[in-house]
DNA sequence: CAATTTTACGCAATCGATGCCAAGACGCTA
DNA sequence: TAGCGTCTTGGCATCGATTGCGTAAAATTG
């Protein structure tokens, strides 16, 4: 099956014109005697004539849209990110694709190479758990292409990067534990090779050390896939409720981690708080209507979305290369609910 | 900034050679000794060289990719579906470019607009709630652009559909809280307009009447944009709980809905179940780490996207106007949790 | 050895739109 | 009236890749 499209040769040959003074008409040249201009737009509505983009793009090796790599748009987190992105990109003419890489290096690299491939103007990129090699991204913005981090951002690149005080969060998060009695605090961390992780894990340490609480390296988890696999979390808690010294608090540093931890003391009839505080790093929206309601760290993720993609277009839009780079952070905000009560808090059951 | 990329004309003054003998080697075309297409071959590899595909679709007036237009991605319901698109779409090399309404008729307008001038091989249709002029669509079809309705269908379009079973949905969850002893149900309903609306309000008015309640119009209400607004979700509650003869349970047939529906009550410290018992229609993935764990009705929605992208892209890889059209019809599957449990069940607090 | 076929390649048009250059039709001035 | 500038418009190349057609050279045939 096709689709025929009016182009301007349709419009040119009905009207007895070239196909130079057809466009030129269309693009009001000063060239162009103001009543051919008008026989041309008046017949061009009529016909509903629009200018194919495919050709334009081939003639200005431009496309006019932007390749968003993202692990999950199931992620709350993301899909408010990318909400911010597309009202950036709509309002400027650009079209946003976007595509997951779902933790995976080898989707996160193909998605790439395909999306660089159909000619986007630029990349909005924040890396797939699994890559530590960052070749594929170097590769790219040594040709030239225009990239802008967020979020998880590779320091392997100079560029424009736009990201939440990951350390100040997790200092909040983590003192907010120690403010309500919380002694033996854990961390369910990201995989290690992610800036966000090491930020996280940094403000956690100053916290702790600010509360006066030992560092115990044994309370210190990481999940390779950011909590996406159950297994790694359930694994995780096995080893932390196995310790001679269990923890009485978690500091979940991502949406996944956060509510399969929630799933595993569900299972193990933990009870959260009384057993176990939790608050985590997440951007769900229902975090009010969980069970019991969570305590979060909240990133402003659409706004984050929203100056990556700022940032973008202007690299893609500027005349000549860009050499200083920002590097925005944002501020996160702690949103304090039942699952990091005081400690002596009345027992609320799990489920 | 700008990209360079390698072309054929690049190998072709590299090697000596015409550029029709570059790409017929590259295509292994018959015509080519095999001594030339090595050559061309290996340094085609050497440098990298990867066809131009903006060159290509508009030569061969298909862009290998194809539009997706769902209410939105944060929606857990349409990103599974997506999952599910991608997942054949990559397969055959097509590109799923995805498109959110934000159950905005003008937003889906603007952006079918956008896609079709951006020359999309075929478009994926879920429609907003606010779409009750489809013009815009029936314009598209009539010009022969391939598109596949899912969800929420379309009739003034004649095409593939694909659908689960809502009458059935409806009328389990209706009839699995009549069981457990509610009288009083109530439906919250979506737009009215909209095909989903209209099969799950039948199914419900039918495990009704053959469980012998009547059916009492008052106990329907409709929320115009699916439960996005939490305002008409209120408004609707007020109204339920403002009759005399009140409900005892609720049917809220769509995720926003439901949530929704959960904050009212916490609110307004309506016990669920006790209160009230309540059955989503949903495919949320925390559904069971609610509070109360929730009951629903799941649809298949990766399997879902995975049909609607083969059908459409069977339909634009088609030779001949396809005339026969399918309507795929999947099951759903009822998930009974603790907010429906049967009357007398012990009281759960909320939050 | 001449005639014919086969092999292997180049030329040029094509897709839709743009933009440089040329050219025809004017009017105006010297 | 020749010469010049101005105003409009058309012709053609271009972007990258494909493809029908033409053809020189090599191979085959009688």
């Amino acid at each position: 099956m096709k689709f025929e499209a009016v182009t301007i040769k349709d419009i040119a040959k009905a009207l007895g014109l070239s196909t130079s003074t057809v466009s030129r008409a269309l693009r009001d040249s000063y060239e162009i005697s103001p009543e051919t201009k008008q026989v041309v737009l008046d017949y061009a509505k009529q016909i509903n004539y629009r200018p194919n983009p495919i050709a334009l793009s081939l003639k200005e090796k431009r496309s006019r849209s932007i390749g968003v790599i993202v692990s999950e748009i199931a992620n709350s987190f993301f899909s408010q990110i990318i909400n911010g992105i597309e009202s950036i990109a709509y309002s400027k003419g650009y079209n946003a694709i976007i595509s997951q890489s779902m933790e995976s290096y080898e989707r996160e690299v193909i998605s790439m190479d395909f999306l660089s491939s159909r000619s986007v103007d630029g990349f909005l990129l924040s890396v797939s758990t699994e890559t530590h090699d960052f070749s594929h991204i170097t590769e790219l913005h040594d040709r030239g292409l225009p990239i802008v981090c967020f979020d998880r951002v590779v320091d392997a690149i100079n560029t424009h990067k736009v990201i939440v005080d990951n350390f100040k969060g997790a200092y909040d998060a983590t003192a907010h534990l120690a403010q309500n009695g919380y002694r033996r605090i854990a961390i369910l961390g990201n995989s290690e090779y992610l800036s966000i992780t090491k930020e996280r894990l940094a403000g956690y340490k100053q916290a702790l050390s600010d509360a006066k609480l030992p560092f115990d390296e044994e309370l210190v988890k990481h999940c390779p896939h950011g909590g996406m696999i159950y297994k790694e979390v359930e694994q995780a808690m096995n080893e932390l409720t196995a310790l001679k010294h269990k923890p009485d608090a978690i500091f979940a540093s991502a949406d996944k981690l956060t509510t399969n931890f929630m799933r595993y003391c569900k299972a193990r009839r933990l009870l959260i708080p009384a057993d176990m505080g939790v608050i985590g790093f997440s951007n769900l929206d229902l975090t009010d209507l969980l069970s019991p309601p969570l305590s979060v760290v909240r990133q402003p993720a659409f706004e984050m979305g929203k100056i990556a993609a700022e940032l973008l277009i202007n690299m893609i839009e500027s005349k000549r290369p860009v050499t200083e780079f920002e590097n925005r952070i944002l501020p996160t905000e702690l949103i304090i609910r039942e699952s990091s009560a005081k400690k002596q808090a009345r027992k609320v059951k799990v489920g």
